[in-house]
RNA sequence: AGCGAGGUAGGGUAGACUGGAGUGCCCGCCGGGCUCAUAACCCGGAGAUCGGUGGUUCAAAUCCACCUCUCGCUACCA
């Protein structure tokens, strides 16, 4: 049996999940569900970041511990992902002993190979929030958050011989091609990293609320080491080998890619584990032509979203809006109008339409498959394989259309007989394959068709047109309208 | 500044690698059809000098050069 292995980012935990976060977690959830309705043995795997200054900052603040602090967040995180309706496997949280344990046994394997050693990190630093800042990052030489100077700052650190990877990692995107999708991300990243590739700080003195480096405990691992190796130690590493490593997709926002397609590999290569297959660079949202942030206020909160309309409208518009891998729009006008134009009138009457038909006919429903071949079944797996759920939606509501436009043709309500039951019979098979292949993006609305149709779940196997024989029983209208 | 990705009807996209009538999809707009259905569904139509200029070619949205505009990334903020 194939495996399938897709992880999103663990979410560092100095905010509430917004709109961004959804679509990762939902991308996710659909190639999972998708993966499972092909009968992979599928893993899916998400969790919580929750070392670090500003964490601990935070919780200082509050006057309550680090660890009631992460307690009370994660708690959040979980209760926003299953009113989404997510099914992951397992849900990481770095403040776990499985994971700790796990982190230190993969920095004494980096140890052993002989790649960390003692130096000194020169950087700048803001007194007032007690943090280093990129040079990158400084705004007009001063501090990007609070504006204040900062001063040239050295520091006792531990690095790991990032540079001595540079090779490696090259070979490999060369090797393996689709390791960054899609494709145009890559080239950005090929080119930096031929470049050059400078050892990375892996130990902070000054942070306390973090792994203890056990080389030497006044330091403890600097959170991006500590966070990433979460998606072996979630496998039960390293007490068990990691079963369904290496992870065949592991979803990421554009702002960090270069930790999990540069540092990550390199972290695994250096401990002697695979890289994974292929990481995926999602896009943004963005909300009517700006950044979503906290001060202009427009950022979206997904539980709120799910509460006005449903879990699947919300991850239905979510899979729909973005291309693969660009920056789209999000507004909830834009929410609205998918739900109610394409939830509600395009499937969702459908579905009805077609139970109010067969709810009113006696006989027996059978006849010749004529609608099966508007479903390019090959078209969605390609394009579901290829993790472009937008094309995969596309190609089911040329379906849908097509279904509708067979029912408008073949007027069922002036038909009788065998004429009749041979309409019914493929309105009703087109939304049973329909309630399979939706099943990935918008679960609650596929049970609600199979319990209507009165049959339970289907596999992707099954989306062929056969004999039907069960008594469909007419329920609820999927989506409502919203104002 | 360097590197990267783009500019296709009112908006959003596909097509570009392997040139061949502006060909497709979603929303919006206009007109018609239908009445099983959540004023839902189906059909038709209007709307584009495919960012600009020049080149290669019998033929360019597609290949090449230059220009212009937009966006992203630039590593230890997790």
């Amino acid at each position: 049996m194939p495996k399938f292995y897709v992880t999103t980012p663990i979410f560092y935990l100095n905010a509430k999940p917004h709109i961004g976060h959804a679509y990762s977690v939902t991308i996710a959830d659909v190639l999972a569900r998708w993966h499972r309705l092909k009968g992979d043995d599928t893993f899916f795997l998400t969790g919580t970041d929750e070392h670090g200054e500003k964490v601990e900052k935070k919780a200082a603040e509050l006057g309550i511990s680090p660890q009631e602090h992460v307690d009370r967040l994660s708690a959040e995180w979980k209760e926003a992902w299953k009113k989404l309706n997510i099914s992951n496997d397992d849900f990481i949280r770095t403040t776990e002993l499985r994971h700790e344990k796990a982190v230190k046994h993969f920095v004494k394997l980096m140890h052993d190979n002989g790649d960390i050693y003692e130096g000194v990190y020169e950087g700048w630093y803001c007194t007032s929030d007690e943090t280093f800042i990129p040079e990158s990052q400084l705004a007009d030489g001063k501090c990007p958050e609070c504006g204040k100077e900062v001063r040239k700052l050295k520091e006792e650190t531990y690095y790991f011989r990032l540079s001595r990877y540079q090779e490696h990692l090259l070979e490999y995107y060369k090797q393996n091609p689709n390791f960054i999708l899609p494709k145009k991300r890559a080239a950005e990243i090929i080119n930096r990293v031929n470049d050059g590739l400078k050892d990375l700080s892996m130990t902070r003195p000054s942070v306390r609320w973090g792994i203890p480096f056990q080389f030497n405990d006044k330091h403890t691992i600097y959170v991006w080491v500590d966070a990433l190796v979460n998606y072996l130690s979630a496998q039960g590493w390293p007490d068990k080998e990691p079963k369904y490593w290496p992870a065949d997709v592991q979803i990421v926002g554009k702002d960090i890619v270069w930790f999990h397609t540069v540092i990550w590999p390199a972290m695994l290569i250096s401990a002697g584990f695979k890289p994974p297959k292929s990481v995926l660079v999602t896009g943004h949202f963005i909300s009517e032509g700006k950044k979503m942030s906290k001060s202009i206020g427009n950022v979206a909160d997904p539980t709120e979203l799910v509460n006005k309309y449903s879990a699947d409208s919300l991850r239905y518009f979510l899979m729909r809006e973005l291309p693969l891998g660009d920056d789209g729009d999000f507004s909830e006008k834009l929410l609205a109008e998918r739900n109610n134009n394409e939830l509600a009138a395009d499937l969702g009457n459908l579905v009805f339409r077609v139970l109010t038909l067969s709810s009113k006919f006696e006989g027996k429903l059978e006849g010749k498959p004529a609608l099966e071949s508007s479903m390019d079944l090959k078209a969605f797996q390609e394009a579901m394989d290829r993790y472009d759920t937008y094309k995969a939606l596309e190609i089911i509501w040329r379906f849908i259309k097509a279904a509708n436009k067979y029912i408008n043709d073949t007027k069922p309500w002036e038909l009788q007989g065998s004429e009749l039951a041979n309409a019914l019979y493929n309105s009703i098979e087109a939304i049973r394959v329909i309630a399979i292949l939706i099943s990935p993006f918008m679960p609650a609305a596929a049970d609600s068709i199979n319990k209507q149709l009165g049959i339970p779940s289907g596999r992707f196997e099954d989306c062929k047109f056969s004999r039907i024989d069960y008594i469909p029983k007419k329920g609820a209208p999927l989506f409502k309208k919203i104002e």
